[in-house]
DNA sequence: GTACTGTCGTTCGAATTTGAACGACCACTG
DNA sequence: CAGTGGTCGTTCAAATTCGAACGACAGTAC
């Protein structure tokens, strides 16, 4: 057995410390986030970052396929959702006037609506738990961090 | 409606920024490694996770709680997947001397070899995906806006 | 001891996610 | 035009997660 702190599959004290903060913080901010969703709007996250997407999109509509990339979800994790957003009304499915395979999920007037009056509080937790608690310096580190880990995952597909 | 730009319920560009990429890429390593550990192994992310704790746990063996505690996970997911790894070998379930209702769940040498056999490849991915690719001043910011962070979340419980 | 309050881990049904398989359609080749 | 390979979104069964409810036990008060 190698020495775990020379042999380059093993990560070394720091290394290590990083990962399991950034795991443990991910998962403790997600299950933060999906109780106040809940509890505010009786929404899950997927479903409210479905709902960011399709306001910041032109027309507030996104392909199926684009808007799974963009949530980072599968295609029939998103297929389900849109399904739930559709029967609450805020989102609806289009046919795609370019391509027939397609479906077009576009936001509603209520969609829009409960974004705006969701958000406020979801940003809040958001500011509370990380953010407002970061320095300028650790905020434009770690974005610059997250970028590099998203660019290399993205386009490793 | 409140301008964005100065409502302190709302995050400014910058800080938006910084969320979105965390927020993607913790969901795009997520897939990566739980594809990864899939593949070697047979084993999910969280049942990976309960491996390391108790590995590193004084004894192998840790309460349920504690462990669920560790690897944020709620009881009665812990419960599921302690009875998949109890079915695998790689876990037992033994009585708490101290306490009657507690349980331990114990690693076994099954699971401590496995674990060992696991971990470089795993490893290997969060080193390819995020480790590798950060400066030592993005590891050093990165680990301590994650610590801040985790240190709320697990105060305000 | 009895009662009370809280913690422990499990169970249950409902909701969600996953990956593979599928039919429909697109784009290109000959 | 027929053929071919690839993409699109959906469907399905299986696996996993969640929260509420539960019985069992611990710790304390009286």
């Amino acid at each position: 057995m190698t020495d775990p702190r020379t042999d380059p599959r093993w990560l070394d004290a720091t290394e290590m410390a990083a990962w399991r903060a950034f795991l443990s913080t991910s998962h403790l901010l997600e299950r933060r986030i999906e109780e106040q969703l809940k509890a505010a709007a009786g929404l899950t996250h997927p479903q409210y970052e479905i709902l960011v997407r399709l306001a910041d999109a032109p027309g507030r509509q996104l392909r199926m396929t684009e808007l799974a990339r963009g949530v980072v979800a599968s295609k029939s994790a998103l297929t389900y959702q849109i399904t739930q957003l559709e029967k609450a009304g805020l989102v609806r499915r289009a046919t795609c006037p370019s391509d027939d395979r397609g479906v077009l999920a576009v936001l509603t007037e209520a969609g829009m609506s409960c974004l705006e009056r969701v958000a406020p509080g979801h940003l809040e937790i958001v500011r509370e738990y990380l953010i407002d608690r970061l320095s300028r310096e650790e905020l434009r580190a770690m974005t610059s961090a997250m970028r590099k880990s998203e660019e290399a995952l993205r386009s490793s597909v």
